[in-house]
DNA sequence: TTACTTATAGCAACCGGTTGCTAAAAGTAA
DNA sequence: TTACTTTTAGCAACCGGTTGCTATAAGTAA
């Protein structure tokens, strides 16, 4: 076996017609005036199902000039917490278009890259979607190469359309939530460290503990200004110290760790303290006892985000960048009750 | 600006000379019956530059018959628990093919596939690494397109390497360190219904633990041969009822659940019982406490699958297939203790 | 039978690069 | 000055497809 895979001129042969005849065939693009007979027809098809026929994608889009390729970068993300929201985004936004007929491929970009270079992979690809942030060479790079991108969950920029969570409406629902069960003492368990450099989350969701607390007269509780290195020490200081009757957790992964400390320090929850967090419904549903939780929509972000590539890539002229900020829901489960009457 | 980006011929045009000049300049293939005067070449190099040229990989690799770019087939496992260890190994294997001078694009393929259809890309890859299995007819492909391919921890399979774990001589290493501790009453809660149909590793360590279990004369613990459901029933079923000392977790889902179960009955770990887990590092250091932990060495075999990959790629015949077994490792932290005496 | 349609299929250029081979210019020895 | 090397760079084919246009065969009306 010489060559180990059959090209066109190979069916052609084979069929004994022309490399275009076969192409128009393969492709069923008669009409145009162009026709076969059925006889020659069948003998292409048959000669490309014999000699395991697959075109060359890379030739193929060489002439197409696409790609039929979507880019998801800042995958690395999804690798970086334990069941965080974009691994449900990835997730929901393959589902979407490995449905497409016609077939996009959906490829992920895991790397970890140096901040000064862009991400893009070389080839051409249709469109990006942008998980987080990407650096301002990856921006530059599909902006110039024009290709349309979204950006889930992070800063809108110029030239992308984008999917944006709602935080300061989510950070509301929890201290409401934690209100009407009668709480005053409301601590809040910021991000950790290693969290997305500057990602607005961070400073959003604890800007909003500050300004609500204040709103209704109540003081933050310490600890609120400060990464969450030890949950022990946190609790300590909080929960015993400054008698803190519920927590709000900046994601599950602290939420996970709190746990874990109240049990160490014999503490109950929600009998010795509430516990609310914002994540997605996934992260929440691993976790026992039942979250209450801060609905991070995740999946919802990916189908948006999907949809709006799609329109982009399927339309011959450039499209105006849409911006969607969706709302995060509470939902209530097992981690908030009343306060103990101390 | 008719044009977004420019290509070889712009640059041919705009420094004065021929595409193959340009084309051998922009790739340093000097040598060989080819030289330029200084003059030209940065002429040439100033043109690119300018232009903000960028080859197109696409046409590239249509005349190299390559594309430099690494498929991980079957990433969507990565996404199906929370910090399972194909997380790791993608993550160990994007690192070092990042690195590659020369550069590899690392794609992760994520979809949900139709059991009978390929998993490959349409475009040609230069290699791909397989997480846990992949179907038939990925393989059938993966051979007549002359792929060399990588399993990570997955049956062998004729024609392609693979990089596997003894679980066999895990589990041994958890009963023996129960053992010494003077653990008799040894329980093993089982992988939960969704893990990956069949893969070995349900049966082997379920196995070996009644092997283990038989041939130190003692009786395996009810429950060991269902589901783990529920973790509550779990415990109160082998810990409460039938008097376990010791649990042994299928992975670190399992575990997680089962302390939270644990304090939720009011036991305490390792004073009520001990558990020790199957895991990777990444996974039990996100646990508190510090889970003790038969060690998957997910990070290794991702090292061990690219190293091997890389030299089957860059070797111009083809290789023999090798075969990898890692042994796994106990690591003893705060989660398995001496039984209490009851 | 002739003239004009319609059906059928191939030619050849092109997508954006790479590369074997050849041609022209410049250098060097005799 | 002539003859032969070496330096320098371009021609054109090729990778595997797509597609506008044209050529030929067959069909139909007069």
């Amino acid at each position: 076996m010489a060559k180990s895979v059959a090209n066109l001129s190979d069916v052609a042969s084979l069929s004994g017609v022309s490399k275009s005849t076969v192409s128009r065939v393969l492709n069923n693009k008669l009409g145009n005036g162009f026709t076969v007979r059925e006889i020659v027809r069948k003998k292409i098809l048959n000669a490309a199902k014999v000699l395991n026929y697959r075109p060359n994608l890379i030739a193929k889009s060489l002439t197409e000039q696409r790609s039929r390729m979507i880019s998801v970068l800042g995958g690395a993300h999804a690798l970086s917490d334990l069941g965080n929201i974009y691994q449900t985004v990835i997730n929901s936004v393959t589902r979407i278009f490995d449905n497409i007929s016609g077939g996009f491929d959906v490829i992920v970009d895991m790397s970890h890259h140096k901040p000064d270079v862009s991400h893009l992979p070389a080839w051409k690809i249709d469109g990006a979607v942008i998980l987080a942030q990407a650096n301002e060479n990856t921006i530059t790079d599909l902006t110039e190469r024009g290709v349309p991108f979204v950006i889930v969950n992070g800063k809108k920029i110029n030239g992308g359309s984008s999917v944006t969570l709602d935080d300061v409406h989510g950070m509301r629902l929890a201290i409401q939530h934690l209100l009407e069960l009668g709480h005053r003492k409301i601590a809040y368990a910021n991000a950790p460290d290693t969290r997305l450099d500057g990602h607005s989350s961070v400073a959003e969701r604890h800007q909003t503990y500050i300004n609500q607390m204040s709103k209704h007269e109540l003081s933050p509780i310490a600890g609120h200004d400060r990464p969450l290195t030890s949950a022990v020490d946190f609790i300590n200081e909080a929960v015993i110290s400054h008698e803190a009757t519920a927590v709000i957790s900046y994601g599950h992964m602290n939420a996970l760790n709190i746990m874990q400390a109240a049990h160490s320090l014999g503490l109950a929850i929600p009998q010795d303290f509430s516990l609310i967090c914002f994540c997605d419904e996934y992260a929440a549903n691993v976790m026992s006892p039942n979250l209450t939780f801060i609905d991070l929509q995740s999946k919802k972000m990916g189908n948006i985000a999907s949809e709006m590539l799609l329109v982009q890539t399927s339309s011959r002229e450039k499209l105006q960048p849409k911006h969607i900020k969706l709302q995060e829901k509470l939902v209530v489960r097992e981690t908030t009750a009343e306060p103990r009457v101390r």
